[in-house]
DNA sequence: TATAAGTTCGTTGTATACAAAGCAAGCATG
DNA sequence: CATGCTTGCTTTGTATACAACGAACTTATA
């Protein structure tokens, strides 16, 4: 239970609870606790340098996101992702991530396809042929990446919804272990959408979607069978 | 402030969270507050008949399923629905709901799709020429009749997000009028997504339940512009 | 008069004390 | 030996006291 306090002046601002929340959450999304592990209050208290007061609303809000489970009078377990799971999840993201390109499509504007073009570039610079790469700086270009489409479908529900179905299962990125060809294509799966929504082919751009997400489904059904 | 507080009887078995909970819940569904009134956290606390810690975590709770917008030092909100609000909200049930149906379509079984009948006949009983209609009981038909889909469509976390988004604008239920002919077509409807459940036709299926929803869409809109 | 600093009060945020529930070990009893 | 009860401990749930923040009002000053 080492190392969840960070320094005081990065959580000066901050309110107990938001410090609370995001330790806890950072902590799960790094796997420092097992899928199925206790969360006791008290020791995430003092973890964090809090009281339990914030701890609770923090563990009421990851319930609320789907990272643990609460169960009155027992307390908080982290979630654990088997192959069902996965399967909701993702065919979820496909429906609701593929809506929001359709939606973007007519909305969109040129300084974020420009912005989306330079996404590309940067992710594929970073497939260098015999070097390692670098899945953290692929993650965060990425996110943006997608984050761009859910701003551009001007649904603030819809992006919502998105960002809390698709952090669900992030836990397991740290397995997932992309192979080149799945970043190749994943790199096409981009550049054509930017392309169909370039073209304002809502229709274009939604299916590409799917198969994107389809595709990543795969590899973190791997994660899960592994991990 | 009266009349929030229920028998204790009723309130015995159930947490004290869960009390305040529904308590503020149906007031916000019962309009006993207008959109945009700030809930003060102690008045709500004496009214239900318990402390504050539990109604901050009501408050939570209900910031994260959209009825009320919290913000940091300043509480709670009751949020109020305009029409892009409604837009936004009606074009997820739309997809979600129909995704829904789409996949309860392969897995539904002949005791639900019963049910949904019996369900069907009760709603159309309560539509007499000349009398009344009582709304009450056919939401609860109604809500029941779409639940069954929700667990049929066999996807857990799906028949959440439903649950949330379709909760969203019920405020509004109060004053939508559906019209005799509004109710009519909704008979139809729920009509023909069983038949096209029956014959396990989940396009089908889907393709009904997505004008279902639509058309819904425009009495809320009505609704939501006269209130 | 207009503006800015100071003041007060109401409300939310956090810590802490206490109540109640759950769990396990030990004991009694059939 | 198995079952059920008691007891003690751990953990969560709730109430309450206090701290911190924000908004409106007051006062000082140009």
């Amino acid at each position: 239970m080492q190392g969840l306090k960070k320094k005081t002046a990065e959580t000066g601002g901050q309110r107990a609870a938001e410090v609370a929340y995001s330790a806890i959450r950072t902590g799960i999304l790094n796997s420092r606790w097992k899928g199925g592990s206790h969360l006791r209050e008290q020791e995430l208290a003092s973890a964090i340098g809090v009281s339990r007061t914030p701890v609770r609303e923090a563990l009421r809000r990851l319930n609320a996101e789907g990272l643990v489970t609460l169960v009155p009078n027992l307390g908080a377990r982290v979630n654990d992702w088997k192959a069902h799971d996965l399967d909701e999840i993702f065919g979820l993201r496909a429906l609701l991530e593929s809506y929001a390109v359709e939606l973007a499509a007519s909305r969109i504007g040129e300084d974020e396809i420009a912005e989306l073009k330079r996404l590309c570039e940067k992710m594929e610079g970073l497939i260098v042929e015999g070097q390692r790469i670098d899945h953290q700086r692929m993650s965060v270009y990425n996110d943006r990446f997608h984050g761009i489409l859910y701003e551009a479908s001007g649904n603030g529900r819809l992006r919502q919804l998105l960002k809390q179905v698709v952090e669900m299962p992030l836990v397991l990125r740290t397995f997932a272990r992309y192979e080149r060809r799945d970043l190749m294509r994943s790199m096409n799966h981009h550049r054509e959408i930017v392309e169909a929504l370039q073209a304002k082919d809502g229709a274009w751009a939604a299916s590409v979607m799917r198969s994107h997400v389809r595709a990543g489904r795969a590899v973190f059904l791997d994660a899960a069978t592994s991990s």
